[in-house]
DNA sequence: TAGATTGTTAATCGATTAACAATC
DNA sequence: TAGATTGTTAATCGATTAACAATC
């Protein structure tokens, strides 16, 4: 029911889940309102960005209080749309697709994922949690019958972008990339990747050389 | 040897790891040249910022011709400090932290995971590959034996913060950190924070409610 | 009321893109 | 030479920050 949109930009997107995963925290803690100062304080960010990105989505604070917590909880995950049941596949169950998978433990919110696929048949029909890992062939039919929106891709390199067709073909909406790879989907598919090589080879950038 | 460093930002230094993907990709290929048009198509980026970049750092390519991959390899790996040896340590061997152990294996440059911590004494000793996983009382030795640079945390939240302070104690002068949490270390130590779970979380934002 | 803090407009800052002279 | 493509300046675009009236 989202009725003012002006065009947020990534950049704001990317920020909500910062503000979330804090205001969590103060949930815990059992603090009831926080101002954009002290948000900013804590977040190392500038208040009046933090104002103007919760702006975009409608008036959360009140002047002179703050932001009610709870509130600003339940509100940030409306707009992430945290607050619908979202099914996620995940496909290569190596190391960091296990890593992932676990996330369904931890889990606060209607994200979870819900499949798992690989293609060594060493794999298949074992277990993971509560999951069975499933062979390829299984995909498409899967995704329709669980109604799948998202993917997560976590296989070498060389066959990501096969992966990427099946997940495409079988219907997935996104997907969330590790492979070190450039993937080509159709417009309306949204990839984010995340590359954790590139991170570190950024880092190294900022190395002082001498010491 | 870098003398003119006008200021750079930081997105540029996050698309340099971006280009060295690709190149090497075209080096394998045994593609001689390539140019900003043709790097632009092919990462879809604007041709000029890719020129941009670059430019920042040296004059690399030769107009009317382009770039010599070979050469813009090794310039890119010399600005990001990959022909340097850069020593790093691991802390938190769960999935994710032998996920990226791993990264040894493929590694095509200077960048080398050399030490293994976890605070779980059953997993002490063990190995991971070719590298035995020590305790933590282990750390501020060797890292200084050793003269690691980085740190990569991949613990639980709930001692992120410890493991952080342990790593800055013993000399680290940048952090990687897979723990959901803003970490507090000093103004001259680097930190960047990649959360995975955020990333799903801003891409459920842009999922379709209908459909 | 006085103090605090929002939501928002205006000012600033920085990053991206276009354009083109230089030149291979 | 003619065509291609760089490096770089200028123009544009967008994002961040400052400032402040509104108001709790």
């Amino acid at each position: 029911m989202q009725l003012k949109t002006p065009k947020i930009s990534e950049a704001v997107v990317r920020r909500l889940p910062v503000y979330l995963r804090y205001l969590e925290q103060l949930k815990e803690r059992s603090i009831r309102t926080v101002s954009s100062l002290e948000l900013g304080n804590q977040l190392d960010m500038n208040p009046a960005q933090i104002r103007k990105d919760l702006a975009y989505f409608g008036e959360f604070g009140r002047k002179g209080i703050g932001y009610e917590v709870l509130y600003l909880v339940d509100k940030i995950k409306q707009i992430l749309k945290l607050d619908h049941e979202l099914s996620v596949v995940l496909v290569g169950t190596g190391h960091l697709g296990i890593a992932l998978s676990n996330y369904n433990n931890y889990k606060r919110d209607k994200l979870t994922i819900v499949a798992l696929f690989d293609a060594d048949p060493n794999k298949v029909n074992t277990e993971i949690g509560t999951l069975r890992i499933q062979p390829l062939h299984e995909l498409k039919e899967t995704v329709s019958r669980l109604q799948i929106k998202m993917g997560i891709i976590t296989v070498p390199a060389h066959s990501a972008q096969e992966v990427a067709d099946a997940l495409v073909e079988a219907g997935i909406k996104a997907i969330l990339n590790f492979a070190p790879i450039k993937l080509r989907v159709p417009p309306k598919v949204i990839v984010r990747t995340s590359d954790l090589t590139m991170e570190l080879q950024a880092l190294a950038y900022y190395m002082d050389p001498e010491s």
